[in-house]
DNA sequence: TACACAAAGTGACTATTGTCACAAATAAGC
DNA sequence: GCTTATTTGTGACAATAGTCACTTTGTGTA
């Protein structure tokens, strides 16, 4: 693989967005290149972290289950995503698992590996702390909308993360099953079969051969900031 | 102030815990001293985040309030604790609130300042990942106790959060109302109030003149990981 | 000590959401 | 193209936790 390529695999908000040739080629000759078939776990909850993921192609779920079996999504991860930094960084063990959910690629770093290219690429640390910084907002507004809002708004918030900015016909990054959706946005699947239904008569989403699509973004934005 | 001081007053695990005399004594030159009186906004959500705090005396809780009026809190923090790099490293504003729950005194830091403090000491950076590796940890932590249990055992694991490690007669690090208690383990202070006074009755925390502590720590460890 | 204000305790009722149990509709594999 | 599995749709019911409306108990202060 050659530097340019993992320039253009990687996205704009990526760790790697603003790294020169040098930084990219450094990165891929210390790495693993690894593939993952759809279901495939990428990193194991219970583990312990001593490697990062870059993912270069496909999609990927964060989750974890809790002690009493429930599975609680946190993130879907695109192309150009950091995965497993957490536990590398703090030496603890890996507290969520990530899952390919399609056929995925990805470049591994070992630890050591990491601290080389951190010691090497002085910039590279500060672009983490940006990453990481911009993780824990995502989490903390996590926290707010799961606490604050009861499910109608959680859902559209949870839509509404999974809508793709210059959306033709309002599809979503990722077509999820109901349940999926569910463990996502933290309600039953039937809930959100409701809601969806719902809003579906209401012609604020559509939902034709289980895909859902958000058909009016304005009042889904206002719904996932309304009072209840 | 003498770096001795910063020392001695920078916790265990905290961001400067390993510094030598030369990193804190240049940090301590590049602050700026300030002090709180209980209930300052040290930082206050909607505002543009461009220095950070280091907490070096008193606590301080940090919240939001969500668009519908609704009263989070997401920590509370200790002497020692860094406070506000969220907004300073991604360039956002700021998310959250930080409150002095009692008087309380910090040491601001500009986004310039911090600026030459990383480039100056560059292990710096990696200790701030590491922190902030932890702080998405415990984020996740809470996203997947709130969603995955009842309140039962939600509480239980609140209360394990504020208690001391070997403390005596199972203090809290924190004597909270019980209002506050409901905006931290996310739910109402009738509820919390009726669960405090279930335990109390079977001996496993008491109740005495609004302090709550943990008498049986084993069983609330337990009740943190039932099955509901 | 008395007054005021904040915090805690408690009962009754309500609301929201989860659970269970199916039927219907798709999708996937042979 | 048929069979099997996996989703989806929906009704009835249960449960958990919130809300409201008070009373009671503390706490701090003039």
């Amino acid at each position: 693989m050659k530097a340019e390529e993992l320039a253009n695999i990687v996205a704009e908000h990526s760790l790697f967005a603003d790294c020169d040739e040098a930084e990219l080629s450094d990165i891929i000759l210390r790495g693993h290149f690894v593939q993952y078939e759809k279901g495939d776990e990428m990193i194991m909850q219970g583990d312990p972290g001593n490697s990062l993921l870059i993912l270069l192609s496909g999609n990927a779920r964060t989750s974890m289950i809790a002690s009493n079996g429930h599975e609680i999504v946190l993130d879907y991860a695109e192309p150009g995503q950091v995965l497993g930094e957490i536990a590398l960084l703090d030496g603890g063990e890996r507290t969520a698992s990530v899952t390919a959910i399609e056929p995925t690629t990805a470049l591994t770093i070992t630890r050591s590996a990491f601290e080389e290219i951190l010691q090497k690429h002085k910039n590279m640390a500060l672009r983490l702390l940006k990453v990481m910084a911009t993780r824990i907002r995502t989490a903390n507004t996590m926290i707010e909308g799961d606490r604050a809002y009861t499910s109608g708004p959680r859902l559209a918030r949870y839509l509404l993360r999974l809508s793709v900015v210059g959306a033709e016909e309002g599809r979503l990054k990722l077509d999820l099953s109901q349940s999926e959706l569910g463990n996502f946005a933290g309600m039953s699947r039937e809930h959100i079969n409701r809601q969806l239904s719902a809003w579906s008569e209401d012609g604020i989403v559509s939902v034709e051969s289980g895909k859902v699509r958000i058909l009016n973004h304005a009042t889904l934005s206002n719904i996932a900031n309304a009072d209840s």
